[in-house]
DNA sequence: CTGTTAGCGCATTCAA
DNA sequence: TTGAATGCGCTAACAG
C-alpha cells in the first residue's frame, strides 16, 4: 500500500510511466526518446498511451545530464532593436524553430552581461551551439570561448571577424555593396558624390568608403576627402543616433560651397536624416539632391520619398547562419567550415534622379 | 596511477577541483554553489582559486536535476520583428539579464512550432517563469498551461487577456489611448474624423474604435459608420500588410465625396501608409488633412512630417512584465497576482493642425 | 525484444 | 565546521 517516496517535483517520470505499465524503466525510455532502439509494437503503444495520459514530459536536466547536449542554439548581437539585428535573429529564429532548437538570447548592450558571464552561461547550458554577431570586431568573445579548451561549442559568425578559422561564418561584401551603389549614381549621370556617416571605427564601416573610393577613382572622378562626410558626435548621446547624425550632416552639406548631386548614406538610417532635414530645408529629393540608403529596411518603402538602397539581406543571412549550424550539429562535420559572403543587390526606389 | 575514468564531457567538475584541494566534493558544492553553510576562510578561498584556475563552469543540467530551477525566462510572441514586440523583448530582455536570467525566445509566428510543442519544451525545461504575449486573445495558451495541473511555472501577461485570473498581466488601456488622441483632435478644431484600420478582430482593435466612438459622441458629433474606414483584405497578403492597408484606406478617402479633416490611423504603420498616399496625390500634411498615429515606434521621428501619434510604451511594458515576474519567481509571493493597466501619452509632432 | 544496473554532476540529508 | 552517502530522472552498457 505505502505509495513508494514520489514527491520530489510532482512532475510524472518514466518511472511513474513504468510501473503505470508494468514494463521497465528502460523501455519507457526506449520509446519516449525515439531511440531506434527495438521495442514491441503493442508495448511501444502502451506506453506511448499512458504518457500522453499522465501528461509526461521528459526532464531536460535529466537528459541533459546523460547526453550532454541541449538543443539550444545562443545568440549574441549588441540588441535587437537595431533593424539589422531584428531580421537577423528573425531569420535564425525561424530555421532554429522549425528544426527543434529552442533560442537563447543574449544581447551585449545590456549592460552587467559582461562577455565573460555570457559564456559562462553557455557553457553551464551545454549549449550546442551559438551565432555570434556583435557590432565590435575585437574578437573578444571568440578568443575567451577558445581560451576554454573544454567548451565544444559550435560557433558561426555573422559579420564578425575571427581571430582563428576554425567555424563558419557568413559575411556580406560591404565594399562591393558601397560600390555597386555608387555605380549606380555614375551610371545615372552624378559626378559630386558624397559619403556621409559615422567614425569609420569598425570594418563594416571602413568597406563601405573602400568601396565608395574605388569606384569613384575607377570613374575617373578626382577623389577628395571633401567627399567623405562624417559625423564624429557621440554615438550613443540620441535615442536614434544614426537618424540624428543624417540631419546634423545634411546641415553642413547644405552649408557647402560646392554642390553635390547625390549623396550616399552609410545606412538607411543616416539616408533617413538626411531626408529629413533636406524635406524641412525645402531641397527636393531626387530634384536637387539624389539619396541613396543601405540596408533595405522595413521604412525604405514608408519614407516619402521611398528610398532607394543597398539591400542587406539580414533575415536571410539569419537563416542562411542558422542553417550551416544546425548543419554542423547534426552531422558533427568535425573540422569542415563553410564561409558563405552575402552579394548586394540594388534596390531602386524614388530617391535617384538622372542627371546630365 | 591509473587515473580514474573521467572521459564523459571533458568539462572540470566539483568532483575534479575536490581531488585537486583534497577535501570532500560537499564543501567544494558549498561554496561553489553559494550556499549559506559555514565553510572556513580558507578553504573557501582555496576552492575557488582552484576553480578559477581549472575553467569550472557548474554544469546546469546536474544543478537544475536537484533544483529542479533553470534561471530561465520564456518570451512567447507572434514574432519580433513588429515594432511593438521588437521593444517589449528588448525591455524584459534588459532586466532580466540584469537579474541573472537568460532568456528563451519562442515565436508563435515560426510555423511547426504548435502552442502544444511550446509548452512541452517549456515544461522539460522546467522553465521558472514565461511572459505571453501573443496577438490573438482567444487565451489557449493559459488553457493548455493550466490543464497540466503539473505545472508551476509562473507567467504574466502582457495585452492578452486572461481566462482565468492567476497570475499578473501588463495591459495598455487602448480605449484610453484612443479616446485620448481623438480628444486631441477634436480641441484642434477638428469634426470631420475618420478612423483607419484593418478588422477589429481582436480586443487591441475593438478597444480602439470604441474610444473614438466614446469621444465623437461624448463631443455631439453624430456618429456614423461612415466614419469607420476598415480594410478587411488579407492581412498576410503584403510583406507590410498594415502599410499597404494604409494606402488603400487613404485612395478610399480620396475618393469620398464628403471630405475629412483629419484620419486616425490604427497605428503608426497605417498611418504611414496613409500618408505615403496623402504624400504621392499632393495632399498635404497637415494642411489639407491631420493624421494621428497609434504606437509611437521609431519612425515617427522619421517619417515625413514627423508623425504625430499616441504613444504605446511597450519597452516599459515589457520592463514592467519582467520585473513582476522576476519578484513573483523570487519571493514566491504565492497567490498574490499585480494587474497593471498603462496609460496612454500623446506625443505631439507635425501631423495635426489646427483647424477651425 | 526486454530488463538490471550504473552513473552523468550536483546539492543535500545525516552523521561526525 | 567537514565529509560520506543518497538520489534527482534519464540513457546506455550489458546481460538475458
Amino acid at each position: 500500500m505505502a505509495r513508494k517516496k514520489r514527491m520530489a517535483t510532482g512532475f510524472t517520470t518514466i518511472k511513474d510511466i513504468a510501473r503505470e505499465c508494468g514494463v521497465s524503466v528502460t523501455s519507457v525510455s526506449r520509446v519516449l526518446s525515439n531511440s531506434s532502439y527495438p521495442v514491441s509494437a503493442q508495448m511501444r503503444e502502451k506506453i506511448l498511451k499512458t504518457a500522453q495520459r499522465l501528461n509526461y514530459t521528459p526532464n531536460l536536466f535529466a537528459r541533459g545530464l546523460k547526453t550532454n547536449e541541449s538543443s539550444e542554439i545562443a545568440i549574441l548581437v549588441p540588441n535587437i532593436v537595431n533593424p539589422f539585428y531584428t531580421s537577423l535573429v528573425s531569420g535564425i529564429e525561424s530555421v532554429a524553430a522549425k528544426e527543434g532548437y529552442t533560442i537563447l538570447l543574449y544581447s551585449t548592450d545590456s549592460n552587467n552581461m559582461s562577455e565573460r558571464k555570457i559564456i559562462n552561461s553557455i557553457h553551464g547550458k551545454r549549449i550546442s551551439g551559438m551565432i555570434i554577431s556583435t557590432g565590435s570586431d575585437n574578437g573578444e568573445i571568440i578568443r575567451i570561448l577558445q581560451s576554454n579548451s573544454q567548451s565544444p561549442t559550435r560557433i558561426v559568425l555573422v559579420d564578425y571577424p575571427s581571430p582563428s578559422s576554425n567555424h563558419s561564418s557568413v559575411f556580406f561584401d560591404y565594399r562591393k555593396g558601397s560600390a555597386l551603389g555608387v555605380e549606380y549614381l555614375i551610371r545615372k549621370g552624378h559626378r559630386d558624390i558624397i559619403y556621409a556617416g559615422l567614425k569609420p571605427d569598425r570594418r563594416t564601416r571602413t568597406e563601405r568608403i573602400e568601396g565608395f573610393k574605388d569606384v569613384i577613382e575607377k570613374a575617373g572622378i578626382p577623389f577628395s576627402e571633401e567627399a567623405l562626410c562624417i559625423y564624429d558626435g557621440n554615438e550613443n548621446a540620441k535615442e536614434n543616433p544614426e537618424f540624428f547624425a543624417g540631419t546634423e550632416l545634411a546641415k553642413r552639406i547644405c552649408a557647402k560651397s560646392k554642390k553635390s548631386t547625390a549623396v550616399v548614406a552609410m545606412n538607411d538610417m543616416v539616408a533617413f536624416g538626411l531626408m529629413n532635414h533636406f524635406n524641412r530645408s525645402g531641397v527636393k529629393i531626387p530634384q536637387d539632391v539624389s539619396i541613396l540608403g543601405f540596408d533595405d529596411n522595413l521604412f525604405c518603402e514608408v519614407s516619402y520619398p521611398p528610398l532607394t538602397t543597398v539591400r542587406i539581406p539580414s533575415g536571410q543571412m539569419g537563416e542562411l547562419a542558422a542553417k550551416i549550424l544546425v548543419d554542423e550539429l547534426r552531422n558533427d562535420s568535425a573540422d569542415s567550415y563553410i564561409n558563405l559572403t552575402i552579394e548586394p543587390t540594388l534596390i531602386e526606389r524614388n530617391t535617384v534622379a538622372e542627371v546630365n
